[in-house]
DNA sequence: AGGAAATAGATGTTGTAACACATATTGCAA
DNA sequence: TTGCAATATGTGTTACAACATCTATTTCCT
């Protein structure tokens, strides 16, 4: 449905404007589906993030910087996260060897078979591929990308802008 | 910057997939830019929402249910937020005559103050703008309009889907 | 070696989202 | 009219995001 009707109300001042808030909306709409889809495996999202970036270390673990730079929303509350997972079972910690002020957070088995479980939520894409081709995907990612670019403080350096 | 190099690490199963996570990641973008802007005027993105839509009522006043169903993050707890925002001056708050259940919730000459002073983050869409154009604006706003009909629990109802 | 600076992480605080539950009020039906 | 269901809101809880501050440890410099 069109995102005036499904907000009711407003009238926007560009596209560019109606596109802003399409983006948080939309983000709203697909946490609700992702959310709702982790919720009989009694994860959240962030856990199912942090679980998702620690399989892509096994055997290795991480540490809790690794965690925080490959985190979406960029840098949160990973050690309270990773305590959370540990209590579950998901994953362990240890103290690095060679650093002791390092964390070595590892997937456990238990975790694993979680994230097998959940199945990289693969009904929900193919439910979204019913709706918007590969072409229209593609584009909506080139165009997000480029938007992207006007310049984040703190992601973006200097020498990265010409 | 590609979503591949910016978050580091992946290759996606798909460009459906690479959507998903691209919409996860730049409505984070997005939230930075629009915080970081609301910081100096000391609210929130959500008291900034609550406040817009109350401008838009103004000066008839609007009650919590009327608040709720106008959010774009959902259904969240606007008691609350309203409660921030009256103890910051910007809204007012009454009990209602007719339905003493009801709160009638008016912005304040404040509150008006402090939408004017950010003036409708137009910096930030202005500098959108320079990146992408309105044609594709207008694309991706009409694909995530369409994204979000594989329906969702909640918004979407059985008489909506033919 | 000795001490400052940098690094890794833990912890505390505020504001929110999502949810369950409690309370007050209204409206409707028998 | 009485009583129950529906409505509108408030309150409590858990998990998080964003941010500041603190501690432990390592590294670097002289």
């Amino acid at each position: 449905m069109r995102l005036e009707n499904e907000i009711q109300q407003r009238k926007f001042s560009s596209e560019m404007h109606k596109l802003a808030v399409n983006i948080l909306y939309t983000h709203g709409w697909l946490v609700s589906l992702l959310s709702e889809a982790l919720k009989p495996h009694d994860i959240t999202l962030a856990q199912f993030n942090i679980l998702r970036i620690l399989r892509g270390q096994y055997p290795n673990p991480a540490t809790i910087s690794l965690l925080k730079e490959r985190m979406l929303d960029k840098m949160s509350d990973a050690s309270r996260l990773v305590e959370r997972l540990r209590v579950k079972g998901l994953v362990e910690r240890a103290v690095s060897d060679h650093d002791r002020r390092k964390a070595n957070v590892r997937i456990t088995p238990q975790g694993l078979r979680v994230l097998e479980e959940i199945g990289d939520f693969d009904e929900i894409i193919a439910a979204m591929e019913h709706r918007v081709s590969k072409q229209d995907s593609e584009q909506v990612n080139i165009i997000l990308d480029s938007l992207r670019d006007i310049g984040l403080p703190g992601v973006q350096s200097v020498s990265e802008r010409t």
